[in-house]
DNA sequence: TCCCAGGTCCTAC
DNA sequence: GTAGGACCTGGG
């Protein structure tokens, strides 16, 4: 069977996938067992759940192997044990690292990511995923498969001639006109993001960043950091949400210095957000962005668990 | 009914 | 340059 050995490969799959990085894997059951099925350069991909070997690519309902490709969109280049071995030892990101061992930063598409970053401004993850579906089932291609209806991400130049009223079907909102801009950037080499992927963290940054480059409409500092770090693989990335900065706030305004900088406040200017993230890339270090996941998670989670509480 | 959601844009100081 | 509001819309 032509599957990844995943004893040197650490992994788990439920945790990357309900990580809030990534929209469009569905847990489902596959030959009684339980697994994820997802779309990566526009193959099906099935990633068992409990099984050590488990990744595959599914061609016309047969297990086949899987390309260079697909191993590279779940980034085994890097080395977990390596990564959290470098991160700072205070108590709370111990914790958290702990907690959600095998959690990967994922190598996405970044057109997909881009748009999915978009999609993510101000709505809950639900919604976000329903939006995902919607444009895929509406604009992308079916790929056959005995399982579940799966399609591709649909492509620039489809949802850059997409209409305001097909977009608002796909429950937008607000976002339309900024996913059929992006769209338009792309479709047309405005907006390179190969290109962009290339380049070093900072000059990659201000290239998506709407104000400098005039490129892109709907693209923050927030946005970008996601693309950055969960499509072209920039590490040193660390995105600044509420959640994240009530992080920094109740855990790690000392440490920091940043104690004057975020007390009390509720959301960020752009210079502030700047200043949050310079401290945070020198405190947690080069894989600043996987510390941010995983406080990412752990912030949510504990938060969910007082509510329950209360 | 009101509030919030992995923010960004726009306007008034 | 910075604070505050508007923004679509669905679910608690």
């Amino acid at each position: 069977l032509n599957t990844v050995d995943l004893s040197k490969f650490e992994f788990e799959p439920d945790i990357t996938f309900d990580s809030g990085q990534t929209f469009r894997w569905k847990r489902t059951i596959i030959n009684s067992e339980p697994a994820w099925v997802g779309v990566v350069r526009e193959e099906l991909i099935k990633v068992d759940r409990q099984k050590a070997e488990r990744l595959a690519s599914i061609k016309n309902n047969q297990t086949e192997n899987f390309s260079d490709e697909i191993a590279d969109y779940f980034s085994i280049g890097d080395n977990l044990r390596e990564i959290n071995g470098s991160l700072p030892k205070d108590k709370y990101l111990q914790e958290a690292l702990n907690q959600y061992r095998g959690l990967r930063i994922l190598s996405q598409d970044p057109w997909e990511c881009l748009i999915s970053f978009v999609c993510s401004i101000n709505k809950n993850i639900p919604a976000i995923k329903m939006m995902i579906e919607l444009l895929s089932t509406k604009f992308g291609t079916k790929i056959p498969s005995s399982f579940l209806p799966v399609y591709t991400f649909p492509k620039p130049s489809t949802l850059a001639k997409a209409s305001k009223m097909d977009l608002l079907a796909c429950k937008l909102g607000f976002r339309w006109r900024f996913v059929k801009f992006i769209a338009n950037q792309v479709h047309s080499g405005k907006l390179d993001l190969q290109r962009v992927s290339k380049m070093p963290y900072e000059k990659a940054r201000s290239e998506l960043i709407s104000e400098l480059s005039g490129a892109t409409l709907g693209v923050g500092p927030k946005v970008a950091d996601c693309v950055l770090l969960f499509s072209m693989h920039k590490t040193e990335s660390f995105p600044i949400d509420v959640w994240i900065l009530r992080c920094i706030q109740e855990k790690y305004a000392q440490k920091l210095h940043l104690n004057s900088i975020v007390q009390d406040k509720k959301w960020i200017t752009a210079r502030t957000y700047d200043t949050i993230r310079k401290k945070a890339s020198e405190y947690f270090g080069k894989y600043c962005g996987y510390a941010q996941q995983y406080l990412y998670m752990k912030v949510r989670q504990d938060s969910i668990r007082n509510k329950v509480q209360a």
